[in-house]
DNA sequence: TGGAAAATTTGATCTGTGTCAAAGAGACAT
DNA sequence: ATGTCTCTTTGACACAGATCAAATTTTCCA
C-alpha cells in the first residue's frame, strides 16, 4: 500500500472506515449498505473535545477532514499527546466501552461515525473486517513505538525535524504532485500542540523552529506555511536511518 | 479478565498463544491440534538476540519463561526499549515479513513459536483468532501510549516508580498470594535495561533507586530483590491517577 | 577460594531544556 | 482602522538529568 493508494481510497469512499486506508477491493456491496445505515456525521470546532478520558464512547469513527489529537493528562496538568489523527485515520475500539484518553479537535473536524453495537455485529458477520482492523492497529502500534524512540532519546532539534517530516509526508501525499526535493505544506498544529506531541515546552519548540529556519533547513511564510528546500537535509536532522523506517 | 485468570490460563495451556492471556474458553480442539503441528520451542540465553530489526521473521511466538525486550537503536547507538515481553506475551505479526525492531532476550528465555504461514492460514479459517489478536494488540497500544506519557512528561523519580509498579503488578500476579499492602518481587532488568526502558541514563536510574530506598519507599536485598512496604506509597510516586489507569 | 570482569554506586561538573517574564505579531470583532 | 485577545518569539536564569571519572560490589569462572 502506498500513500497514493490511500488517497484514492479516501476520495472514492469517504464514508467507510474500512475502505479508508486503501482496502476498497475487499469491501462488498452488502457491507457498504449496512454501513450506510449505521453511519452519521459529526462536526467539531477547533479546540472542542470529542470525548473525555473515562467517558462512555458508543461509536467508532474515521476522520473525514481536519485533525484530532489523543491526549493524556496528569493530575497537575502535564499533558502528552499520544495520537494524532489525520484524514482517513480511524478512532475507537470495538470491544471497549470507555475512552482511555481525551480526544480533541485540533482544527475544525468532521468525522464519520458508526454506532458501536451495529459495527461490532458487522465485525462478527464479516471476518475480514477484524483482520483489516488488526492490520491498522499494528500500524498504529509501530507508529507509537517510533514515537517512543523520539520521546525517549531524541534531542529537541531532532524531535522538531521528525515531526516536520511526519507532517510533510502525510500532507505531501495529499497536496503536492512532483517528487522533487522541495516540499511545501501547512503546519496544522499550534506550538503548544507540537510541544505536547514532542514532550517539550512550547518555548523550546519555538526556539528550535527558529534555529532550523536560521540554518536554512526550512523556510516560513507566516507562522504556519512551511517550505522545505531540501527534503534530504531535513531527513538528516531527524536522527533516523536514511531509509526513513518505511521498510515493511 | 483479571490477572489471576491470566495466570491460570498460562499455566494450563502454556503452548497456545491464543489461549495465553486467558481465552482458553474459546479455543476448540481442532484448533489446538492444528497448533500442535506447527509449534516448536526456542531457547535463548540472556543477552542473545532473537531477531534483528529489518530481518526476516518467519514465525510468531509467545513467551513461555523469561523476559524479552523490543528495542530501537539510532545510528549513534542511542537505544530505546519499545516493548517488554513477559511470560504469556505475544510477539510477531501476521501479515508482516520484516521485524521493525530488535528482539533480544533480557533473561534466559523460552518461547513457543509457530511458523507464520500455517498460523496465518489458521487465522483465515478461524475468525475469532483475528478478533482475539486485535484485542491483544489494542491492549499493547494502550500500554504503549501510557509509556509515551511516561517518556514525554514524567520526572526520573516518577519514571522509576512507574516501572517498579508495572513489574510489581505483573510479578505479584504470579508470585504472591495475599492482597496485603506489602509486595515482594525480583527486578528482572539491569540498570542499563531500565534506563533504556525509561529514556534515562543508567547513572540516573541508580541514583533514583538509591533515593527511593533512602526515603523508605522501597527496600533492597542485593541488587535485584525488592520489597515494597507500602504499595500505595509507591503508587503515589508514579504521578498517575490513583485508580491506576486500569479503568476499562 | 581467589581473582578478573561486569554491574552498580557515588561524586563532580556540565549542559540542554524548563521556567519565568516581557515584547512582538496575527487574527478578529467592533 | 483600532483595540483586544491569542499565539509566538526572544531573553535571562535555574535546574534536572547527562557526562565523565573513580570507587565499590556482585558475578562467575578457573
Amino acid at each position: 500500500m502506498t500513500l497514493q493508494d490511500a488517497k484514492i481510497g479516501f476520495k472514492d469512499c469517504s464514508d467507510c472506515p474500512i475502505r479508508h486506508r486503501a482496502v476498497c477491493a475487499r469491501c462488498e456491496t452488502n457491507e457498504l449498505e449496512l454501513l450506510e445505515k449505521i453511519k452519521y456525521y459529526r462536526s467539531y470546532e477547533a479546540g472542542q473535545t470529542v470525548v473525555w478520558s473515562g467517558d462512555q464512547m458508543d461509536f467508532v469513527a474515521s476522520v473525514v477532514t481536519g485533525i484530532a489529537a489523543l491526549t493524556q493528562t496528569m493530575e497537575d496538568g502535564r499533558t502528552q499527546m499520544v495520537g494524532l489523527l489525520l484524514p482517513s485515520d480511524f478512532v475507537g475500539r470495538p470491544g471497549r466501552n470507555v475512552a482511555p484518553y481525551d480526544v480533541t479537535a485540533t482544527t475544525n473536524l468532521m468525522m464519520c461515525c458508526f454506532r458501536k453495537k451495529p459495527f461490532e455485529e458487522m465485525m462478527q458477520a464479516t471476518p475480514h473486517i477484524a483482520q483489516r482492523l488488526l492490520e491498522m492497529t499494528l500500524d498504529e502500534l509501530d507508529a507509537a513505538r517510533e514515537w517512543m524512540l523520539l520521546l525517549g532519546r531524541k534531542t529537541a532539534r531532532e524531535k522538531i525535524a521528525s515531526l516536520l517530516m511526519i507532517i510533510a509526508r502525510r500532507e505531501a501525499s495529499l497536496n503536492v504532485s512532483a517528487d522533487s526535493d522541495v516540499r511545501v505544506f501547512d503546519l496544522p498544529l499550534t506550538r503548544e500542540a507540537m510541544a505536547n506531541y514532542l514532550g517539550l515546552t512550547l518555548e523550546t519548540v519555538s526556539r528550535q523552529i527558529s534555529a532550523l529556519r536560521k540554518d536554512g533547513v526550512i523556510m516560513l511564510e507566516g507562522k504556519r506555511h512551511v517550505t522545505v528546500p531540501d527534503f534530504q537535509r531535513l531527513q538528516d536532522e531527524t536522527g533516523d536511518d536514511s531509509d526513513g523506517g518505511m521498510l515493511f
